[in-house]
DNA sequence: TGTTTATGGATTGTCGACAACACACAACCG
DNA sequence: CGGTTGTGTGTTGTCGACAATCCATAAACA
């Protein structure tokens, strides 16, 4: 075997976008996934596979495989014999979902200090931030929000919090879809980030803890009329 | 309508066991988890359709939807067109497993010393603890420690942390399967538990925290030899 | 009239058959 | 001999049809 050649050579290096094969199920899961964080399928619509098979022109096996996806995502429920739906979410539920994130950031953050890790990336989200924020981008802060959480997250370095973290803020997602976006001020939304992140920086334990934990339960406040469901 | 009676009067007031409708799918589910958690599959076991659908005389429908269920316990992955197998368990895995159960539990007994909570469940499990070590009864000492931490997670009163948490206990319950039960001490293993029965009655927050995340990073030591898996 | 028993429609559950796919190995050609 | 191109086999993916179940409403009965 020659070594200087990485194992196969392609005769085309071309770099042609490799078609990819994306089961059935997962493209109606995607959509309907899509639909459940946007609002527009809102908890409590109850999702009848026959119409669904229909309306997407696939097999009803698809959406059945489809929604116990979601299922496992915790957007749908279903009971027995009698039907899935979207989830309903109550008050208690957004609390929870709320407090638990909580925990999971917290932990990472713990992690970060303890393990060590870049914090370049954050302060790249930072910047977007207040950029977003100076253009009044809402959708922009709230994504590079996203983006930074989701970092903080990685740099822990834990696959499976990481795994956890991502399912419980899908949650996230469709709550704050389903709530009237209460114009807070952008600006300060933004200017919650940096000292976290100065705090990780200065290796500061319980002030990035304190810091984060206080982050996460601002964003808790919600009003229960905001999400109230369909039957 | 009479208000005398609670809406249904059942003619017959005798309680016989209601013969209940369980899917097929979920009864395959539940051998195949059961098959799983005791180590009797191991991880690295690849899980075909049509041979499991054989073997158990049901369709391959049922049988793909039962490993979908499992794949939602994280028990078992699969690879698009190509297949699923029982998920393999790396030594960053099952460390994870215990870090993220720690941070579990702690979640619980701060929520428990915050809410308050009646702790008599917990000193009954600790008594059954203690009865099993005495009577060197190995499988009954095991099923009280879980029954004492599940006290401990229902306590805290959070559905979110519940649901997360039996889903992590089922690998540890697989973990525990497939290592060699090290015959550590079991006296000491029930002496570890009122303690922290005590901390939580005397409402001491650090000294709580602190033993129920120590005792949970005791039983995380394992040996990667001893959860080799099939290829 | 009040209670029980049919009956119908809507929905999920289960099935067997066929299609799509990935991989390994044989056949072919320079 | 090296590389490419068929071909076969085993697996998952998708489909449409039928069965089981639940619920509401109507019919039958005392």
């Amino acid at each position: 075997m020659v070594a200087t050649k990485p194992a196969k050579a392609p005769a085309m290096p071309l770099d042609i976008a490799p078609i990819e094969n994306v089961p059935l199920r997962v493209q109606v899961a995607e959509q309907l996934r899509s639909a459940i964080l946007s609002g527009r399928l809102r908890p409590g619509t109850s999702l009848v596979e026959t119409a669904l098979a229909e309306q997407m022109n696939v097999s009803r096996t698809s959406i059945r495989e489809a929604i116990q996806l979601l299922e496992n995502d915790g957007l749908v429920e279903s009971i027995a014999y009698k039907g899935k739906r979207v989830k309903p979410l109550t008050e208690r539920e957004v609390a929870e979902t709320y407090s638990l994130r909580e925990v999971f950031e917290v932990m990472a953050v713990r992690r970060i200090l303890e393990n060590g890790a870049p914090l370049h990336q954050l302060r790249v989200h930072c910047d977007a931030m207040t950029d977003a924020a100076a253009r009044g981008d809402f959708e922009g802060l709230v994504a590079a929000d996203e983006a930074f959480h989701h970092s903080v997250i990685e740099l822990a370095d834990h696959a499976l919090l990481l795994a956890s973290w991502k399912s419980l803020y899908m949650r996230i997602h469709q709550i704050m879809a389903l709530r009237n976006r209460d114009e807070r001020n952008l600006e300060e939304v933004a200017g919650n980030h940096p000292p976290i992140v100065d705090a990780l920086a200065a290796g500061d334990t319980d002030l990035a803890v304190r810091l984060i934990s206080e982050h996460t339960q601002t964003l808790a406040t919600f009003d229960p009329a905001t999400i109230a469901q369909d039957p």
